[in-house]
Parts: structure tokens; C-alpha cells; sequence
DNA sequence: TTCAATACTGAACACTTTGTTCGGCAATAT
DNA sequence: ATATTGCCGAACAAAGTGTTCAGTATTGAA
């Protein structure tokens, strides 16, 4: 790829990133963008054809590889997470947003999380689905199944946000328990 | 209150509600709703500084008599919301979703969820917390208050969520259990 | 080094939406 | 009957969106 593009494209990211830990995505507007990021109007749109690509694009950039590696232990800092241990895979999902590599943690505080959590969710989904017999002993047995997908799903995800609201005062471990207790 | 006023406010009520039902909040533009509610720009402006607060009013007058009245069993129809018997109070407010007295169910589902959810969740927060005891002999002991009353919460509204989506195919009864085995 | 391909610039453009203003008209309460 | 109040509707400025295009600069490859 081109490097003009690859910088382009970075420095829109970090615009819109920067943005999005002050307001929330939609009252940004793309001559707010460009201007931090100091590119052309045209070229923003050559890049994305509208606010709402970029925010995709941006989710799937961060997310994908978070999910991805999640699976397995790493020692690597790669991409965009430095993973240095092994626990359960959602306990390692909580050190990642504590050690708040990238400024993850400023976009899913704030007012922007609506959008952010959607894309967010379905990562976290997979990662139920694949990991789902650590539940299978809890399950109530009236429950469908995919209700306890979602279930579980929710809570990790409402767990994660009132964590952050608290201001992450807990230790990771400490909010890994509170997760299984309650699921 | 004047007689005309009443009737602009319904009408704009009226054609936001069933815009509501169409597209996402966000997509819905002043001029679709005085078009549908037939009122001048002027009019609406004299009503609601903003579309904000529209969506802020109209939440208000659907909701707040809602988990008012849901406090205590009552034989009438009032307001939004036909009672017509008495469980727990989470059974009574699955039956009132299903039965779809107003068209709150529209608004409920679609893409319009997320604003329109923030506020259905602090009612329910409310009502959780009034009915707390309910769920204290479940609680594991690890668990904060405050982090407890939000999980029940959030798995009420995700569970509604979840039944919503899937076309209210099962019972109220059916759901309260889904709910409580749950929590 | 050369050069064609490609990406960026920046300004102008049409279009949509927002929220305001105001003179005139109609409904209302008393 | 009349003063008050709400509605009309058209016009307005301001802000945002997404497009276009001719000109310029960078790039990667020969």
C-alpha cells in the first residue's frame, strides 16, 4: 500500500480517536477530522465515504486483532495490545483494558460507547461461544441456549462498563470474580 | 393548558412515535416530523427547543406513569398501560411489553434502541431497587450492592432485548423464569 | 534518473438540516 | 366582545455533508 495512505489514513484515525475520547460520535463533524488531522476534505473522502466507515473501520482495526490473539497466551507486543500473562480468557480481556494500551479505555468511557459496545459485543460473543463450557455447569437448565450466550455476553459487557464508570478501581482479578459470580 | 396546545404536542407525539418506528433516532429530521404532524417549523420549535428533547419528553410521559403505576396492581386502563392482573412486578411489565398497549414495542425495537434504552433503564433501575429483597438470597456475598442492583438491571433490559428481537415468541411467564433463573 | 501512476490539495459547489424571526391570522378563555 | 395566546409559513443565516476538478507532489518501478 502507499505510503501516503497508510499516513493518511493513520493520522485520521488519530484524529478520530483524539475526538472521540472529548465528544461523542455524532457531534463530531468530518471538517473537525480532517482539520486535526490536517488533510484535505477530499482526501477524507477518498479514504471513507462517510463518518460512520471510519468508526467501523476504526472498531474493526482495533477489536479484530484484540480478539483474535485473545484466544491464545501472547508475550508479544503486537498490534494493538501487550499481553504479559495467562488467565482465563476474560480476565485477560479486563487486564488488556486496564493496561489501556491505545487509549481503548477513553473510547469506551465517556458518551461515545453506544456504537463503540455494539461492535464491541460481537467480539466479545464469539468469545463466549467459543469459550462457553466454562459456563455449561452454571446454566440453568430451563435457559435456551442462545439465551445464555447472550446472557453471559451482557454481563461481561455491563461488568466492563461498571468498572470503568467506577473508574477502574478495582484489580482486574477482582472483576474477573465479580463476572463469574454473577454469571 | 390551551386546547390547541394539547393537540399540536399530540400530533407531534404522534408522528415522532410513528418515525420512531421506521429509523433510528438520529436519521429522523424536524422537517419529516412537521411534515407527518402537518404543524409549521414554527410550531414545533415553540414546543421542543430540540429534537432532543422531544425524545426526552416523550420518554418521560411513557415511562414515568409506566413503573408508577407498576408498583402496585391496578384493574384500570390509565394512561399508557392496561393492567389486567398481578405477579411480580418484572412478570407485569413483560405482560404490558406483549400486550403493546401505545406502540412502545415499536420503539423498543428497530434501530432506535439505544436512546430510547437509557431511559427505559433507569426506570427499571428504580423499580430494582424498590424490589431489591427479591433478589438479596440470591446475591453471592463477594458482590457490591450497587454492582448487583446494576447486573439485575441490565439482565432485565437484555432479557427484554433478547425477547424482543426474537419476536416475543415466548410467553411473559416463560420470560420471567428466563429472567430470574438468570439472576 | 526518469516517468507514469497515484495520492493529496483546496476551493468551489449544490444540497440538506437546523434553529430563528416576524407579520398576519385564528382559536381560546373570560 | 376582546385581549391573549398559539399557530402559520415563508424567509433567513449558519453549519454540515458529500462531490468535483484542475493543479501539484510523492511514489514505486523501469
Amino acid at each position: 500500500m502507499d505510503r501516503r495512505q497508510k499516513k493518511t489514513r493513520e493520522c485520521i484515525f488519530k484524529a478520530f480517536t483524539n475526538l472521540l475520547s472529548k465528544k461523542s460520535f455524532d457531534k463530531i463533524t468530518v471538517g473537525e477530522i480532517i482539520e486535526i488531522a490536517d488533510i484535505g476534505r477530499a482526501t477524507f473522502y477518498a479514504h471513507f465515504p462517510t463518518k460512520d466507515f471510519l468508526l467501523k473501520d476504526l472498531c474493526e482495526e482495533l477489536f479484530l486483532h484484540l480478539f483474535d490473539t485473545e484466544v491464545k497466551p501472547c508475550n508479544d507486543k503486537k498490534g494493538v495490545f501487550y499481553c504479559d500473562d495467562y488467565g482465563s480468557v476474560f480476565l485477560h480481556l479486563f487486564k488488556h483494558i486496564k493496561h489501556n494500551d491505545n487509549n481503548l479505555l477513553k473510547l469506551l468511557s465517556g458518551e461515545n460507547n453506544e456504537l463503540f459496545f455494539r461492535y464491541f459485543k460481537d467480539g466479545v460473543k464469539m468469545l463466549v461461544e467459543k469459550h462457553i463450557l466454562d459456563f455449561r455447569d452454571k446454566k440453568p437448565s430451563i435457559l435456551p441456549n442462545d439465551f445464555w450466550i447472550n446472557h453471559i455476553t451482557s454481563t461481561f459487557i455491563e461488568t466492563l462498563k461498571w468498572w470503568i464508570d467506577k473508574g477502574l478501581t478495582e484489580s482486574p482479578e477482582v472483576i474477573n470474580e465479580y463476572f463469574f459470580s454473577a454469571v
